[in-house]
DNA sequence: GGGCAGCTTATTGTATACAAATGGCATTCG
DNA sequence: CGAATGCCATTTGTATACAATAAGCTGCCC
């Protein structure tokens, strides 16, 4: 995508994502424009592209607003999460590379040292994390799939609440892609799957966690 | 939508499935402009929605094409559509209203009709076939999974070949629908989505015939 | 006082003009 | 003869002006 167009779509979604623009308000096209210091040509592409992501909602007159999100969207998204990805590991316990293989040992080497010290690196751990997840949707080689991923991942509560895991889920995720790795390096993908279902299930209940207090502050901020 | 963008919509989507706009060929947004009526405007749109269905592709320099679809793709989409389905097959189980029960007996006992004669009719199947199948959707209830399979259905093959199912096949076809009545009014989740599991598989394998053929009949209209 | 009609304003949809970028071709130089 | 380079044509990206539509408000009528 081009330059003013890309701008627009990263500026408006960290704006959502970071609960800068609230949940449920609506989204003027030449508010935005201005926000984003361009025209409300890529504006406008912008939002048609989070509206298909659900980040935007559209009433009968076509008019935008934030999305805002029950915890029933939340499971809901999950539940799909849970099922993509699964199918994902499957796939990828039959298609992953040596190389590939080496890279998810790393990632995950990485992600244990992140939090394996008095001072956890909560950022560093969850970007390895995410490469993590990334190599293994490579190795599982469905475009259709990757697309399909991008749309359940990243909720709107992720980076405002990426601080609510717990030390003792992260090292319960990090035990999770060991046992991936052993699943892939037997080329077993029913078992792969498995895991990466549970896997993802707790990432649920972490964010739901999340979520009920993201909500609460939401609420006692509108009563302030 | 609005009334340019809708019909540019439409109408560049049914040049696409019925073969009009031929696969690989690349395609420019003011000729679909002309070909629509008009303006680029509401052509770039389409486009946009056209690419995240994978209908279209674009190469680096976003030149857009017709997505030519190889046989493996075909899978990956079923695959991807059967996981899908049987899932909204199982939500449904336990969701399904006896009114919305009553509607799937209804359009069931419709699609029997159409092909239990000496002439069948298959566009009349077809069409309660896919009631039926959005049926199941809405008593699935989320709204993601709806998106979802929006993407995996209708394939570019499927308005050329609708005509390449056999009458077993879709004697078949109305027999899984039974099944699904039954494991549904026994809250069966589980049975339905294996149930519907098959069911797609089967539609996979009818359309792998088709898309082989449509293939064959490709190569030799560009040998001509 | 409540509700509806018509106007006014706000917001989105569409067309068009222009800018930027890409691809192809031809010419030239090694 | 082949590869590289610069120019021209084609195509897409962006901005802006204008059209259409929906929302909100005012004032009137009941």
């Amino acid at each position: 995508m081009s330059r003013a167009s890309e701008r627009a779509y990263n500026n408006i979604r960290s704006m959502i994502l970071s609960g800068e623009l609230q949940p449920g308000s609506q989204i003027r096209e030449e508010a935005l424009a201005e926000l984003c210091g361009v025209s409300r040509t890529p504006v406008r592409d912008s939002l048609r592209r989070l509206e298909a992501e659900m980040f935007i909602r559209r009433n009968d007159s076509q008019r935008s607003f934030v999305a805002d999100w029950s915890l029933d969207d939340l499971e809901d998204a999950f539940q799909l999460r849970a099922m993509l990805e699964a199918h994902a590991a499957k796939r990828a316990a039959s298609r992953v590379t040596r190389e590939q293989l080496g890279q998810l040992r790393f990632h995950n080497a990485q992600l244990k040292q992140a939090i394996d010290m008095p001072n956890p690196d909560v950022p560093k751990f969850l970007d390895h994390n995410r490469h993590f997840h990334a190599i293994i949707l490579a190795a599982a080689a469905s475009e259709r799939l990757t697309n399909m991923l991008a749309q359940v991942t990243e909720q709107p509560v992720v980076l405002r609440t990426a601080r609510h895991y717990d030390l003792e889920n992260l090292r319960r995720s990090h035990h999770d892609h060991d046992e991936l790795l052993i699943a892939f390096d037997k080329r077993d993908g029913e078992w792969a799957a498995a895991v990466m279902t549970g896997h993802i299930r707790r990432a649920f209940h972490a964010y739901a966690e999340a979520h009920s207090t993201d909500t609460e502050i939401r609420k006692s901020n509108l009563a302030a």
